[in-house]
RNA sequence: GUGGGCGUAGCGUAGCGGUUAACGCGCCAGGUUGUGGCCCUGGAGAUCGAGGGUUCAAAUCCCUCCGUCCACCCCA
């Protein structure tokens, strides 16, 4: 689009394609290979925005390039699996296709023209459009009318050259050795039109347009492309904010929000050094810690503790100053003893049962 | 691109033509003599999204714009 002052402006609308540019750029093929990378970016969309689809979210992804192994493909998707996992997110299925490459798809692609060619007046307009324009993309058609074409329409695991139909055959073995459980789903094309071979995508059970919350696939033509020599590639991407939602919608356990261990509170104006002295010096000990500030009673500095979910108050008083100790106060059960100021983050870091 | 909903204190909401805009949560302060969580009391905090119009009177009605959410559609 262009702003104000007329300029040529993108947003950008991926991650795949940046990376493979920083890749020629900085010159990592001169690096053991494959180079895996990782990203995590905002990405915009010009539509309009509805539930999982924003003008601007985030993506998260990881590319592998330069090796065109099977076993490369299988250790990204189960890098993504596994990162659901470690989520918590339950219920997902892996969709898993191949669509071909050079060699082989332009022969399926006619198989699949001469099979739509006397069924055009049955599917939609934009489908007719595609028969033309970008023929992968009618297995992907949403519109009611298309389905039963698209039912009946070949599938393209059936074209796969020999080496295509190797490298799949290699990338599922690989898959189900890592007890990695996926559904072949012949119709799975992906939006971006680089991809070859190995394509994929993770759906939660909801239903619906936007359920995808990552996917991705092998780019062997990419790179040389974008000016490179020829170098394969595979990688995928994965949507925070659907990833948010999915989490939210199975009421996932969060990891708890930051505490402080140690509340540094103050009795008297006289104690307030001392406390912030404390604070840093816990801090240092990698004790996460947070003195009192401003003119707060004591009170109201233990209800401040409280409400930030410390797991010890450092309390000091006029004795404490003057014996250099302070009261440490374990929150949870209310017991309390004195410590001298050295052995506060010792004692906070062995707990303060003996 | 098409259609619809909603915009009132930090957050969630009530009020939908007529006194100083209400409630919950949160925040701050007290509840006597050095200490939290529950409870009680008090307090701060709102150009009622913006602009224009109707009316004696508008958060409440009308118009425009902006923002946001949802569906369709699309999905570099």
């Amino acid at each position: 689009f262009q702003d104000r002052g007329g300029q040529e402006l993108a947003l950008r609308p991926e991650g795949t394609a940046p990376v493979c540019r920083a890749y020629l750029q900085h010159g990592m093929h001169t690096l053991p290979q494959p180079v895996r990378l990782w990203y995590w970016t905002p990405i915009f969309r010009y539509d309009r925005p509805q539930a999982g689809r924003y003008r601007q979210h985030t993506q998260f992804g990881a590319e592998a390039i330069g090796e065109a192994d099977a076993a490369v493909d299988a250790e990204i998707i189960d890098l993504l699996w596994r990162l659901y996992e470690d989520l918590g997110l339950t219920g997902l299925t892996l969709h898993m296709n191949s669509i071909g490459d050079q060699q082989c798809r332009p022969a399926y692609l006619e198989a699949l023209r001469d099979y739509y060619r006397d069924k055009l007046k049955l599917v939609c307009n934009d489908c007719e459009g595609r028969y033309e324009r970008n023929p992968l993309r009618l297995l992907d058609c949403k519109q009611e009318r298309c389905q039963p074409v698209i039912a009946g329409a070949p599938v393209i695991v059936n074209y796969l050259c020999a080496e295509c139909a190797r490298h799949f055959a290699d990338l599922r073995a690989y898959l189900e050795s890592a007890g990695i459980s996926y559904v072949l789903n012949p119709r799975l094309v992906r939006g971006l039109d680089y991809y070859t071979r190995t394509v994929f995508e993770v759906q939660p059970q909801e239903e619906g347009s936007q359920s995808s919350i990552g996917g991705g696939g092998r780019y062997d033509g990419l790179i040389e492309q974008l000016g490179g020599r020829p170098t394969p590639g595979i990688g995928f991407g994965s949507g925070i904010e659907r990833i948010v939602i999915n989490l939210k919608r199975q009421e996932a356990p969060l990891p708890d929000a930051q505490r402080p261990q140690v509340y540094v509170a103050y009795q008297t104006p006289a104690a307030r050094m001392q406390a912030f002295r404390l604070a840093s010096e816990l801090r240092r000990n990698g004790v996460a810690a947070i003195a009192a500030s401003g003119e707060r009673s004591l009170k109201a500095q233990m209800r401040h503790a409280d409400a930030l979910g410390a797991a010890y108050a450092a309390i000091i008083g006029e004795r404490e100053l003057k014996e250099g100790v302070v009261a440490l106060k374990h929150l949870a059960d209310g017991t309390q003893e004195m410590v001298a100021l050295g052995d506060v983050a010792g004692r906070v870091k062995r707990g303060i049962s003996r």
